[in-house]
DNA sequence: ATAAATGCAAAACGTTTGCAGGCTG
DNA sequence: CAGCCTGCAAACGTTTTGCATTTAT
């Protein structure tokens, strides 16, 4: 996991210029192992900087997400999740409570058999492993109340 | 690949009325191999229902997704894909030119190492494993035009 | 007969955009 | 001091919703 500075380094490599939001945006995010939404971060950010703007979290986003230090998470249908850990992992919803846990799993391999495999493809940028299904706690919670009825 | 009347017959198992709206829909995703958006399909149907909606096409999508008829992908998020193949597969997306592409795959041992190794997770019903990056007709079509210059 | 499905229009929502002003390098 | 960045507000496109009407079983 980065810290703030690699995260400054890394920003300055790609060509971007470092703003007071980029590292409010960057401490924010640094060591975060949840998968914040935009309006997540807006909502934290807004304490500290009460004129910040979607505008400002996307574009951050955005650039963190190309120079490498975030992964952009399109795992439903209803808004984004930003994930910091850039390390292999795949990641699974509770359709019930729509909490988003991390899997352990490497997806290198995947990414270089379907690179072998398909003509049609280029090159792979990013891999993504989705799982969905009912997390245990939604499981118990039913239990528990059907013991109620 | 289910058949017309395959698919009225899991409709009527999952206890939903056979409709000629979603008879229009089966028949419009029937053996397709392409990964039609909402409103493709509203666009197709509006030719023979043209007082079809929007609402008609999200529900009877989100029916057939349930009764095992359809993938519904979120794979971006601009909008969500459906694929009437629910055959294990992976998917490509092209961030150049959008196109959505098969990938052969099978996520079923995926998925069970993922079940066995997690506690925090009770059961998975869908998997998905999304690639981005650039397709070959994309780099093909840069290299041609950077001959022009 | 009745419960479910449809279609319309409006609303909701997350995200993007254009632009004027401000700031970094 | 040039060009990039910010923040505002409006625009955008997809998906959802409420409700009156129609339809399948």
């Amino acid at each position: 996991m980065w810290s703030i500075n690699e995260g400054i380094i890394s920003l300055k490599k790609y060509g971007a210029k470092i703003t007071p939001q980029r590292i409010a945006i960057l401490k924010c995010l640094q060591g975060r192992l949840d998968h914040p939404s935009a309006n997540d971060i807006y909502k934290e950010l807004i304490k500290e900087y009460p004129s910040i703007s979607f505008a400002t979290v996307y574009g951050t986003a955005q650039l963190l997400t190309e120079s490498g230090l975030l992964r952009t998470l399109s795992i439903d249908n209803k808004r984004v999740y930003f994930d910091p850990n850039t390390q292999p992992h795949a990641h699974f919803l509770c359709r019930s409570c729509a909490s988003l846990i991390d899997i352990p799993f490497n997806e290198t391999e995947l990414r270089n058999s379907a690179l072998s495999n398909m003509t049609l493809i280029q090159s792979i940028d990013q891999a993504e492993i989705f799982l969905y299904g009912t997390c245990s706690k939604c499981t118990q919670n039913k239990q528990m109340s059907s013991k109620d009825d």
